[in-house]
DNA sequence: AATGAATGAGCCTTCATTCAT
DNA sequence: GATGAATGAAGGCTCATTCAT
C-alpha cells in the first residue's frame, strides 16, 4: 500500500512500444549531444528537446542528469563485454594478423560508443569506472592472444594486452578527417607484425 | 604569442614582477583543480581563491574562464613545439632505440600538462585545436624519424609518425596505478622495434 | 453541502458503493499524509497511490488538490457543528464542570481532523475559512454557556466564548508526549472555575 | 590557501553597512511573505523581489530557503529568551496581576514574530525546535511563578505554566479583526485570577 | 469509466562576470 | 590598480494536471 500498486516509477524501464521507442530516442540524442559538446555542456532540456520529449517524460525515464550518462556507459561496458567474448568462440585457429584485423574491426564498430563513454567518464571523475573498464577489456585481450599465440609468456601477458590495447584505443579515436587514409591499415599491421614477433 | 601588447587592457600580459607571480600563481592553480575536478566543476572564485588572488584580479589577467583555459592550452602548445624542435637539434646520429627513448621521457615530463590540456580540449569541444595540435605533433614526429632513419618512404611518413604518436599516447595517459610496472619500458622496446624494422 | 448533484462531472460525489469506499480511503490517505508531511510536501501521486487508487480516478473525484483539502475542511466542519448541536441538546441541566468535561471529551475526539484543518488553513492562507470556523464555533460556545449559565450579561458572552474556546485548542492540540500528564485535567478545572466564577 | 582568503563565503554575515541594511530588508520581507502566504507558497524570487535584493545576493546571505526560515526562527528564539529573562529581574515583588499584564504586554509584542515562527516550525515540520520552544519557555514561566507566588507547589508548577502558556497563545494569535475588543482585557483577568486562586 | 504516461510551468540554486568603492 | 559585493541568466528537477488508450 506503500508503494504505488503499478504507479509511475521514476527511472523504471519502459514496458510499452512507445516507451521504448522513446528512450531509443534519448539515448540517440544523448549520444550525439555529448559527442558534440561534452557531458557538462549538454543540458537536460536540450536532450528533451533533440529528442523529440517532454522534459518530464525525460525524467520519467532518467531521474537525472547522470542517470542518462550512467545508462549510456552500462550500454557501451555490455556491448564491450559481449563483443569480446563473442570474438572468444571465433578465435581459436586464427592467424595473429586475423586477430588484428578481428580486433580493429570490432573497435571500429564501437568507435563512437567508446568515445562517448570516454567523455563521460572524463567528465564525471568516474575514476573507478574506467579502471574496471580498462582491467576488463586487459583480461579479455589477454584472454585471446593466449588463444591464438602458441607459447605465451604468462608473466609478459598483462603488458602485451596493454600494448594491444594502447593500438587499439587509436583505433577507436579515429574520425572523418582525424585520421588519414591507411593509418587504419597500420594499426593492422602493427598488432599484426607484434604478435607475430612474440 | 603570450598576450596582448596593449597598455592596461584587460587580459594584457603583466608587465611588474608582481603581476607574472600572480599570472603563475593562477596557472598553477588552474591546472590543479582541472585535473583535480575537470574544467566545468571549478569555478572561477575557486581559481581565485587557490591561487591567492582577489576575483577581480583574476578578471584583470584573465578576462574569461575560457581565457584561463586557452592559456593552459597555449602554453601546452609551446612546451610541446619547443621541446620538439629541441629534440630536433639532438636527433642527428641517434639510433632508433635513442630516439624511442627521447620520444618516451619528453612525453613523461609532458605528462601533467598533457592531462589538462586533453581535459580541456574535449571539456570545450576544441576539435579545430585538437586537430592542430595533432598536426602539429605529426609534422614534427614525423621530422624526427627524418632524420634518425636512413631511408624513408616520404609516402608512408605521416602514417609512421602517427603510430608512433599513438603509442607515445599512451605514455602520457600513464598514472599512478594506472598503468602495471613494466608497461613502459614496453612501449620503448616498441616504438625501437617499430623503428628499426623499417 | 457535499457536493455538486451533477451526473459525471469532474468531482461529482460518486453514486455507488465502490466510489463511496475510494472517497473515504482517499480521504483517510490524505489525512495521515498531511499530518505527517504537511499540505504542501504531499503529491497528489502519493495520495493516490497510498490510498490505491489510480491518479486518473484520483482526479475524476478531485478535480484538484485544493478540492482534497476543501474536503477535508468541510468534513472537519461539518463534524464540528453536529457536534456542537448535539451537545445543545444535551447540555440544558448540566453543571458548570459537566460542561466543561462535555466540551473537552468534544475536543479530544476531533483532535485529530482539527489539526489538519489547522495545518491545511495555515498553508494555504485561507484566512476567510479559519475566521468562519472561528465565528461559528464561538456562536455554538456562546449558545451552551448561555443554556448552562443561569444570568448572562450577553455583552460579555463571545469574550467568554472566546475564552473558553482558547482553552479547548489547547486541549487539541495535545498530542503523545506534547502535553505532560495532570496537564488535560488541569484544563478541565480551569474551564469549569471559570464557568462557576461566573 | 585553500579557504578564501576573505573570498565570498556563502551565507557569511554581512559587515558593511550596506549588507546589514539589506540582511534586515530581507527577513523583513519574508515575515511578511511567510505570514501571508505560507512558507512553501513563498518563492525566493518572491523574497528578492520585495526585499530589492537581487537573487544573486539573496543566496549570498542566505545559502538556502531554509536559512531564511532559520535566521528568522532564531531570532524569534533570542528575543523571547531575552525578554522572558528582563521579566525575570523586573518580576520581583509584582503582584499576580501585575505579572499577568507584563506577559501579556511581552507576548503582544512579540505577536507578529511568533505567528511567522510557527508557521515555519508547522510547515517544516520541526517538531524538534517546538518542543524545544516550548519547553523553554515553560521553564521560564515557571520561573517567574516563583517569583510572584507565596507559596507553590512545585509539582504542580508545570501544568500550572502550561495553563498560563495557553493563554499566552490566544494573545500571540489575536490580530487585527481576529479577536472581538475586550478579549485581550479577557485574558488578562483570566490569568490574573488563575494566580490569585492558587 | 478507469488508467497512467505525458506535459510543461515554475522552483531552487549556481556561478561567470561586472563595477562601485 | 585592487577588491569583493552584486547581478541575473540559465540549469537541473518536481509535480499538478491532462488526455490518449
Amino acid at each position: 500500500m506503500t508503494a504505488s500498486p503499478s504507479g509511475t516509477a521514476r527511472g523504471a524501464a519502459p514496458k510499452r512500444q512507445r516507451g521504448i521507442d522513446r528512450v531509443a530516442a534519448i539515448l540517440q540524442a544523448s549520444t550525439t549531444l555529448f559527442l558534440d559538446k561534452g557531458y557538462d555542456a549538454v543540458t537536460m532540456t536540450e536532450i528533451a528537446a533533440t529528442s523529440g520529449t517532454a522534459i518530464g517524460s525525460l525524467y520519467r525515464f532518467f531521474p537525472s542528469k547522470e542517470a542518462v550518462a550512467d545508462a549510456l556507459l552500462r550500454s557501451y561496458a555490455e556491448r564491450l563485454g559481449h563483443g569480446l567474448l563473442e570474438l572468444r568462440d571465433r578465435a581459436a585457429g586464427m592467424s595473429p594478423r586475423q586477430l588484428a584485423d578481428a580486433l580493429v574491426d570490432f573497435m571500429l564498430a564501437l568507435r563512437t560508443q567508446r568515445s562517448v563513454a570516454i567523455a563521460l567518464v572524463d567528465a564525471r571523475g568516474l575514476e573507478d569506472s574506467r579502471r574496471q573498464l580498462r582491467a576488463s577489456m586487459l583480461e579479455d585481450i589477454g584472454a585471446l592472444l593466449r588463444l591464438v599465440l602458441p607459447v605465451v609468456d604468462e608473466a609478459r601477458l598483462p603488458a602485451m594486452a596493454a600494448a594491444v590495447l594502447q593500438v587499439l584505443k587509436g583505433v577507436a579515436q579515429s574520425g572523418p578527417g582525424f585520421e588519414m587514409a591507411g593509418t587504419m591499415e597500420e594499426y593492422r599491421r602493427l598488432i599484426g607484425a607484434y604478435l607475430e614477433a612474440v
